[in-house]
DNA sequence: AATATAGTGTGTATTTGTTACACTATTAAA
DNA sequence: TTTAATAGTGTAACAAATACACACTATATT
């Protein structure tokens, strides 16, 4: 705006809360940082933006460094410019949160990056300390995805493709904390219309193998505008 | 995070979205541009954050550079960063709406800074072309304002302190943008228990006065953790 | 004085959503 | 063939949201 400013560019990183869904339990993906400030400490995925970037393709530049993947889903959470939280100087940082399905990944991520030595799935409930600002991050991004989730289908994005109506139920339980009733919550979930019933099974497991279920990818997009209202 | 660099510093703006309630109609408030670029456009009030600056002390700092008053309801939006959203580079800006009551204004708001040649209301369905990407900012803003009022009486921030329970159906109405019930709106809010029934009534009309209520604030409190459900 | 309009105030029937709750079926392993 | 583990299923009571009916009050216009 301040017109005798020629070319003003803005420095500031963004970084992203890659969730995952495996055995019941909500994961972050955390690297361990190898370069200063805070090197050594574990921190979430990020860096520096850069000037012919848009912040949106530094985020799935950024995920696709960590995990290998793209077309990820993401969305924007927050930016955090507090003039404390880098040691540095005043920087802002940009939040993301994505959503993973763990399936998806072929072997333990390895970044590709200069300033992660490594990169390892921790549950959401069980965390190191983290550098910066990056545990309230967290925080704020959780807080994000259990509102989300009650009135937008974003769940499907953490299950594979095909998916039992158990651990649909486990992942609800699971971003909000509690347990839900087996039969309501079927009950509700099949009466959304949004889930295509297959004649498949599950296989492998020592008990009776449950049905699977994919998204009916018609109804979810007409569902997707309407809003779901999937509460309590 | 790039340790080899000393003092690093973020340039970026913010721009707040002022929505005040007046005659059953939602307004934003908009500068006239005095600077280049957009020199002589309508915009959002906005501006360059300062180096040692907290962001939501920045957004204070504009509100009450437009508005002369403090303490008003704000909450950061969304960060806009496209490479071409600024002629001069790329400048991101943290948007940050804000709520307003227009009877705490004293008159019409006088901006006591150079880059603005007035402020002035504008009706949210009549608004003049902007500068920048601020009218796609607005747009972004009233969705969040529509989803919020559902779980959050931030509704009250509009409104004087003393209100009619039409007023309050009226602001509703023109959040939503359609017509409400009016026995079963009154029923509903008067079952969350947050308003205070006063003895006063509507002054200077020319037809039966109603009766005001004004926010019990307990009660408030009490709702605003628990989250309120007003849908559809 | 009559009429139209806009507002407040109360009640009730209907529909829709939420909750609580317990047994049978299937599979693999021992 | 028994055991262990999980899948899968229905109904009734209750609460909440909605639609709609009616009555009353105040004011402006004619």
């Amino acid at each position: 705006m301040q017109s005798n400013l020629p070319h003003l560019q803005s420095t500031f990183t963004t970084d992203c809360v890659i969730f995952g869904f495996h055995e019941g339990e909500l994961k972050v993906l955390l690297i361990e940082r190898n370069e200063y400030p805070f090197k050594g400490w574990w921190a979430l995925p990020g860096f520096f933006v850069q000037h012919n970037e848009n912040i949106d393709d530094a985020v799935k530049r950024i995920l696709y460094e960590h995990t290998g993947l793209r077309g990820i889903y993401m969305e924007q959470l927050y930016t955090f410019g507090d003039l404390k939280r880098h040691p540095q100087g005043r920087i802002i940082t940009v939040a993301y949160y994505a959503l993973l399905r763990l399936d998806d990944l072929k072997s333990q991520p390895e970044p590709i990056t200069d300033y992660a030595r490594q990169a390892v799935w921790h549950p959401l409930n069980n965390l190191p300390e983290l550098g910066f600002d990056h545990r309230h991050i967290i925080d704020k991004s959780i807080q994000k995805v259990r509102r989300k989730i009650s009135y937008s289908p974003i769940a499907f994005e953490l299950l594979p493709e095909k998916f039992t109506l158990t651990q649909l139920q486990q992942l609800y339980e699971a971003i909000w904390g509690r347990k839900l009733d087996k039969r309501n919550f079927r009950k509700k979930m099949l009466n959304y219309d949004i889930l295509k019933e297959l004649s498949e099974f599950q296989r492998g497991v020592s008990y009776r193998a449950a049905r699977l279920y994919k998204l009916d990818k018609r109804k979810y997009a007409k569902v997707f505008q309407n809003e779901l209202t999937f509460s309590r």
